[in-house]
RNA sequence: GCCCUGGUAGUAUAGUCCGGCCUAGUAUAGGCGGCUGUCACCCGCCUGACCCGGGUUCAAAUCCCGGCCAGGGCGCCA
């Protein structure tokens, strides 16, 4: 039977029902159902199907005694992720998950795959990430990528909801840029035309300009690293989710993180049980406000866990991990010195070595860092001097500080971070659809 | 850029230290057959693998060197 054929008889194969709609109290009502197929236990007389749709699965059941010649033929081909219709009777059956079966009538094959396949997709022989990843899209079939990408959608939908009901317009901003935003930072070059331009590390500039035209403005978008990281929790490319307040300090933006968290915490965990369920992870709606230590109480803690720090110098890895142990929740490190800080982040007006400046931490993985921005343009470019920055490269930056730039603060999120929290995951390459790192750039 | 670890059927593993008993074991997937209530169905039979190149040795999956690939970590960061 060729495809052309089915495909002109849509009519054939459209569903009237996804899995999840089936009920026993739909016993004795046909349906049309289409999807994949997940598992095939044949007991000889009997065949038992699971399809899978967008919704769930039904189990599709083929007494041979009791349906059509047609039906067991088909059936006898049928193989894993094969894509089919099936129009049948709904059966009320104990015996049968969730109590309900579908009885086929008629199955039309829409698409065979090819065996075997590269991994296993019920996930009883659970393959290596990279094999994983170089089959990804079937990969993303099983019930965890399942889970994890509806955790990330709902996250998601939390995310805009709670923006929205706070005053805050989305934006997007340019990811071709002209030149570096931080400075530091490894940048991918990207031929632009004739013109050499680069991938976007961060929306950072563009959202400070854009408070004086919105005032509350937030994004997500895709932000580029070239940084060689090889680890469990860094991408070359991932999705920020970045605010920026007029107005407003590092105290008051520290204060819409936390809410924000908690709230996407709580959705997520209402609304994505069966999800949550199947990682087998629990989240722990966080109270607010969440701890708030200072650079240098933090420095103290890592003196008595027997790390030695020295006062301006950055917190390594090793010593976020035994933050961690000490403080297993959401909490913010705050007043950083000033010389570990971009050039935009204000300096204390009492104490200029000490930064207005924030990190959100989740045990010891950083999940976002932000803070009171200079909103005056010669300390602005007195910092862009000390840095070493230069001038030029921010003239249509500088240049929005003329027409009346705010007071204003802000942050930026690592969206996959947080879905490693919220999932329960802990490797960041599970959690986004195709991962982009030091080595892998396909598929 | 640096450091550590690994590469055995489609997938996941045993074997590698201490070379020979490996004609490379097991599970799962795949093929064939059987089985009428499975839900990791079951039972029987079958197919299928030592990353590549060089070296040591009577003998290499096993030891050595190089390459490639992968995993993890550091630095940097979200």
């Amino acid at each position: 039977m060729g495809l052309e054929k089915t495909s002109s008889h849509a009519y054939l194969w459209k569903r009237t029902h996804y899995t999840s709609d089936i009920t026993p109290e739909l016993d004795g009502r046909e349906v049309i159902i289409a999807g994949w197929v997940r598992e095939i236990r044949d007991l000889g007389g009997i065949k038992f199907l699971v399809l899978k749709d967008k919704e769930g699965f039904i189990q599709v059941t083929i007494p041979k005694d009791k349906v059509n010649e047609s039906v067991i033929k088909v059936a006898e081909d049928l193989q894993r992720q094969d894509c089919i219709s099936v129009r049948g009777t709904v059966k009320k059956m104990d015996k049968a998950p969730r109590g309900v079966e579908v009885i086929p009538e008629s199955i039309i094959v829409l698409n065979r795959a090819k065996q075997p396949l590269p991994i296993d997709i019920t996930g009883k022989t659970p393959a290596d990430i990279d094999v994983r990843l170089d089959a990804r899209v079937l990969d993303l079939v099983r019930d965890e990528p399942q889970a994890i990408f509806r955790i990330r959608h709902v996250a998601l939908e939390a995310i805009r909801e709670f923006f929205s009901k706070n005053g805050f317009i989305e934006v997007h901003t340019p990811k071709i840029i002209a030149t570096a935003t931080e400075g530091g930072a490894s940048l991918f070059p990207v031929i632009y035309f004739e013109r050499e331009a680069f991938l976007a590390q961060s929306p950072q500039l563009y959202k400070e300009q854009l408070v004086i035209d919105f005032e509350k403005v937030y994004e997500i978008g895709p932000a580029f690293r070239a940084e060689k990281s090889h680890t469990r929790r860094h991408l070359a490319e991932f999705i920020s989710v970045d605010i920026e307040m007029a107005f407003a300090t590092a105290e008051d933006v520290m204060e819409v993180a936390e809410r924000l968290l908690q709230y996407v915490c709580r959705v997520v965990s209402e609304r994505c049980r069966k999800e949550l369920e199947i990682l087998k992870h629990k989240i722990d709606v966080p109270q607010i406000p969440f701890k708030r230590f200072t650079y240098d109480e933090i420095l103290n803690d890592l003196r008595e866990a027997g790390i030695k720090i020295n006062w301006g110098e950055d917190i390594p890895t090793m010593a976020f991990r035994t933050l961690g142990k000490l403080h297993p929740y959401f909490y913010f490190i705050v007043d950083w010195p000033t010389q570990l800080k971009p050039f935009y982040i204000k300096p204390r007006d009492d104490k200029p070595e000490i930064s207005e400046s924030f990190d959100l931490m989740w045990h010891w993985v950083e999940i976002a860092s932000g803070g009171t921005r200079i909103h005056d343009k010669e300390l602005l470019i007195k910092r862009l001097k000390e840095q070493n920055l230069s001038l030029e490269s921010f003239k249509y930056h500088l240049q929005a500080f003329d027409y009346g730039m705010p007071p204003h603060a802000g942050w930026g999120i690592g969206l996959e971070r947080l879905i490693m929290v919220l999932t329960g995951i802990r490797n960041i390459r599970e959690v986004i659809l195709f991962p982009r790192d030091r080595f892998r750039l396909t598929p």
